[in-house]
DNA sequence: GAATTATGAGAAAGCGTTTTCTCGGAGCGT
DNA sequence: ACGCTCCGAGAAAACGCTTTCTCATAATTC
């Protein structure tokens, strides 16, 4: 039985005896049911509002068997890219009365399955970013999280749609920016090993090798951080590249930074790129040359699909596969002509 | 009547058939209630792993008279402010078994009210951001938010914990750093009009030059973006201030960005503060002084807060008024000596 | 004026749990 | 062998709501 409060709150018993009706007809009322008489909604109502009865949405959500919130699985809340996805999708979301549940995942992918699970099992439906879940426990655990929208991710589950970035498209275009402007060593600063938006990064830059056998292009050790960058100083040196190409903004920044301190100029003695485009990378110094990927619209669109998800709308997006954004260079001031 | 979904999730009662015992005993096995015989309770729990029996939450958070989940309520997740209250908050909530759910306000304060109860009711808790709420209003709303965290305000339910972050200090101390690095120019550009930090700051320099009387300090309008600052160029140099304090980081970052632009340099002509200490100001060119504020932790304290009133903790912290936290000044390379 | 149909509101079932209440049966003491 | 306590498990109530069922009353028709 359940544990009264101190003090209960108010309920729709209390409304209904104040206003001298059933529960069931308060409950009409509340719902905007035209079946009750005009002058009874009125007593309703005006009971409701003197009590300030406020609907337990807990009550509500058993009832009618859904929540009106939805759940996201992060791998890490402090980095932009998932802060802007959140947003987004909150935004989004919120337009259509829906609210969303936080799941931090701090990069334990261990814990992501689980986590994933109760979040599902508390909202109507969930958003997955997991880049370092193994392709088979995602496979194992898809189904029993129906509906849900993956977030460069892609599975058997044909029910569940796919937002992914082109990052082998965005990246490629990043390598041919600096082959313009003459460089011909190249260095990339690679992303975190087991991150699958750094995996089609690399393919994007098989291809791009493939396609330009004259280019000289090291791959570095990486990860996803300011620290990472600024750390990567010496061996980006070390490499001899006039042109680098970091797993991201962040990354950049730090290797920017690093750079500066050095004394060495950007672009005039490297040029270097980032990715996505995060907000800051207008007011860098210099300001920084990007792909830039719009991942506040992408946590958007997740919105969209999950509700044609949960309305049912057959959507033919599934059908038609992943949607894929592509990324759009960004040329800014970081990159120039390679030295003669 | 409840709607029951295409294919029925599976419950409590199928697990206490295949068991061959009631519900009830199912439900005491599960929450490790003793008074059950060891073979049934194993029976139970086989057929409940066989079954992938998950409890269904709202169903438990009906009966329990709770949700395990807090509510946010923040004006601007794109404020990396809130994102890092966000994630103290989440990461510290989590490590209690707790869930964090987002009420973004878009800086809509009229939505506040309604969205702050709405949260409220979905959780057992709510940590609130509010920083354009009117002092009437939110007066109004915090016996009816209770269990309730403010952050960088006050009321005068002494139930509700308050963490507040001395702007004012921490805008005094950097005043005095450009002050002792020789500046008697000073500027600063300020944020949102109706801002309750940025009402702290004028205090703060109201003091300021209460103690300076021979610092010229001017005032300029502002706001708290990117944007602000790089638009705030022009005012910033027909003031000829040569130190200028911004209202938070990303304003001086903005800044930082317009002058470049101009080829004015920093700090040799001009000396840029921030404020927030957000990870991005270590690896702005130059690097920005600011001030730092434990904002993760303060994310943190407001859970801990949190925590206790849900248990009910006879916290004294409430009585002693307000946790303060000090910004501690974090001299970097945007400032520097006055030019002679 | 009697029979039929609307209309509108109360009674009750159901959503999926937890927990109190109840009671049969086992164990023990006399 | 009887009565007592104790233990463990099922029955049922409770949490707060929505919705179907049901039925009384009012409205309509011939």
């Amino acid at each position: 039985m359940g544990r009264r409060a101190t003090t209960r709150r108010i309920g729709i018993a209390d409304v209904a005896l104040k206003a001298g009706v059933s529960h069931a007809t308060v409950s009409r009322v509340m719902n905007g049911n035209f079946t009750v008489d005009a002058t009874i909604a009125a007593r309703v109502r005006a009971a409701a509002t003197e009590l300030n009865y406020q609907p337990n949405p807990v009550g509500r959500s058993l009832a009618l068997g859904k929540t009106d919130t939805i759940g996201i699985v992060v791998p890490d809340l402090s980095n932009p890219t998932f802060q802007a996805i959140l947003r987004g999708l909150s935004m989004a979301a919120a337009q259509d009365g829906y609210r969303v549940l936080i799941a931090d995942s701090s990069e334990v992918s261990s814990e992501e399955a689980i986590l994933a699970g109760e979040a599902r099992r508390r909202c109507d439906g969930l958003v997955l970013c997991a880049p370092r879940m193994s392709d088979a426990e995602l496979e194992e655990l898809a189904p029993s999280l129906h509906p849900m929208v993956l977030i460069n991710r892609t599975t058997m589950d044909t029910r569940a749609p796919s937002l992914m970035v082109d990052y082998g498209q965005g990246i490629q275009e990043l390598a041919e920016h600096l082959v313009g402007l003459g460089h011909t060593k190249l260095a990339f600063l690679a992303g975190p090993e087991r991150s699958a938006s750094n995996g089609l990064r690399l393919l994007g830059l098989e291809k791009f090798t493939a396609a330009h056998p004259e280019i000289d292009l090291q791959m570095l050790d990486g990860g996803s951080t300011f620290e990472v960058g600024h750390e990567s100083v010496d061996a980006v040196l070390a490499s001899g590249a006039t042109g680098v190409l970091a797993f991201n903004d962040l990354v950049a920044m730090g290797l920017l930074s690093g750079l500066h301190e050095r004394g060495i100029r950007v672009p005039e003695d490297i040029s270097v790129t980032g990715f996505d485009d995060i907000p800051f990378a207008r007011y860098t110094t210099p300001t920084l040359t990007t792909a830039a990927v719009p991942i506040t619209e992408l946590g958007q669109q997740a919105w969209h699909r999950m509700r044609d998800l949960i309305r049912n709308v057959p959507s033919d997006a599934v059908a038609q596969g992943p949607t894929v954004f592509q990324p759009r260079l960004e040329g800014r001031s970081s990159t120039g002509p390679a030295k003669p």
